[in-house]
RNA sequence: GGAGAGAUGGCAGAGUGGUCGAAUGCGGUGGUCUUGAAAACCAUUGUACGGCAACGUACCGGGGGUUCGAAUCCCUCUCUCUCCGCCA
């Protein structure tokens, strides 16, 4: 969420910045810039109520203590008025809070000035295409198709253990399953990345500390009898990891990457999208995440991007780089870049990576904060994190695009990892 | 699953109704001394909200209660540890 502060200082820029997301925030804006003037206002009185409560009370204290029993009993007499001025002082001071976090809540994040308008997908920007699709064979196959030919993949038995959206990769499905996990997560590495595995069940606090609760409640599996979440990405737990903490300036980059099984209900997602690897509730991801000082954030992001791009280009396969628009930034991101790689045999773009910032925006809600020396009070990170990569959309293009009359060839980088170079 | 113990500042650890935002030790920061460092000594060292400031208010796992007054007493939830059982 946005920092109060920020809105009150920035209220007219930060209306006019919205209108990129398609969100007209003026009146909202105005609402919490009065219910924060009431917050304060009440909080002066029960303070200054409080105040007097406490020296009452010592003041009793002491005339217990020096025997003088009937001017303490007296004094007694005082607090109940003032109980319960501050008890209700108290009530309306909790319920001007809530609704004041309520509104900031509904308030997306303020785009970055590079981020073009738009409503939706068809007004991204291409910031580059790279690569070319490869001329497939008249008789080319989408990858659900190959995977039943090569025994990959087995959809169907998925659905028996578990359901739909839960595919049984075997045999060199599941060789290249654990050759990419272990070919991005070395990658990672390389570029600095710390590997962390974390816990693949969260709870409430820690799906609210990085947005899921309570709006995308619905996405993700609940264990009710625990009240766990299943994690829809490996952001959840690594980001958690930083709620409630306070770095030091030379602490910064942390740079985090892990490999997690995510899990997603996509409710109300059917139809021809969630065809083969297309859309899953089970899926695999590497992710990455980094912390940033504020004045860093965007070169990070940068090198995110970079990185992301560099591992795209080594399993050798076309792609390209989107900005995206207002419409189609996420409603925590400042600023987003999609990667997306061309399927031949589907003729789609099936997208494969999504890095943003989130500026302060997520740090505001973890309450993650950095001190410098030099500086007085603790101040708010930037976060940034991405998908390096996920899974299954990779593995489809992989089928798709390196499909040969003898067999699927395997890029030349993953075949240290998989022990074949060819599958046939 | 059964029985018991516990949760206090960055860490360790005192504090069982008022003078406690909280002793002490360690750590951190600044300084004195030193050619430099170490040691020693001195000072300082939580977060949030309000206020130009002085300062005020809140926070001792979460929530509720008793009381003029709660870190301290009561209820409840969560978590951690120990033992037993079961088990990868």
């Amino acid at each position: 969420m946005l920092s109060l502060k920020y809105l009150q200082e920035n209220q007219e820029e930060a209306i006019k910045a919205l209108k990129i997301k398609n969100f007209d925030a003026t009146e909202i804006i105005g609402k919490i810039i009065d219910l924060d003037e009431k917050r304060k206002a009440t909080q002066a009185e029960q303070d200054a109520t409080q105040a007097e409560m406490n020296s009452l009370s010592k003041e009793i204290g002491m005339l217990f203590k020096s025997g003088k029993a009937e001017e303490a009993n007296a004094a007694k007499a005082k607090t109940g008025e003032l109980k319960n001025s501050i008890a209700e002082l108290n009530s309306k001071q909790t319920s001007i809070v809530e609704e004041l976090n309520n509104l900031l809540l509904q308030i997306p994040n303020i785009p970055h000035s590079s981020v073009p308008a738009g409503k939706g997908e068809e007004d991204n920007v291409i910031e580059k295409s790279v690569g070319e699709a490869p001329s497939l064979a008249p008789d080319a196959i989408p990858h659900w198709e190959l995977a039943k030919k090569y025994n990959l993949i087995d959809f169907d038995l998925g659905v028996k253990i578990t359901g739909a959206g839960f595919p049984l990769y075997r045999g060199k499905g599941a060789i290249l399953q654990r050759a990419l996990i272990n070919f991005f997560l070395d990658e990672n590495r390389k570029a600095g990345y710390e590997e962390v595995i974390p816990p693949l069940v969260v709870n409430e606090d820690s799906g609210y500390g990085t947005g899921q609760l309570p709006d995308k409640e619905g996405q993700m599996y609940h264990v009710t009898e625990d009240n766990l979440y299943l994690i829809p990405t490996a952001e959840v737990p690594v980001t958690n990891i930083y709620r409630d903490v306070i770095l030091k300036g030379e602490d910064f980059p942390v740079k985090n990457t892990a490999y997690s099984a995510c899990f997603r209900r996509e409710a109300g997602s059917y139809g021809k999208d969630v065809r083969g690897l297309n859309r899953l509730h089970q899926f695999d991801k590497v992710e990455i995440v980094q912390l940033q000082h504020p004045e860093k954030s965007y070169e990070a992001l940068e090198g995110m991007v970079n990185h992301v791009e560099s591992i795209i280009q080594k399993l050798e396969l076309p792609y390209r780089l989107l900005r995206l628009c207002g419409g189609d930034t996420s409603f925590t991101a400042a600023l987003t870049f999609d990667f997306e790689v061309y399927s031949a045999a589907q003729d789609k773009w099936l997208e494969v990576s999504s890095v943003s910032n989130f500026e302060s925006y997520q740090a505001n809600r973890l309450k993650l904060r950095f001190k410098d020396k030099d500086m007085k009070k603790p101040q708010l990170a930037h976060t940034l994190n991405g998908s390096a990569l996920a899974l299954p959309r990779i593995v489809a293009a992989l089928l798709e695009n390196h499909q040969t009359p003898e067999g699927i060839k395997v890029p030349k980088a993953l075949v240290p990892y998989t022990g074949f170079d060819m599958i046939d």
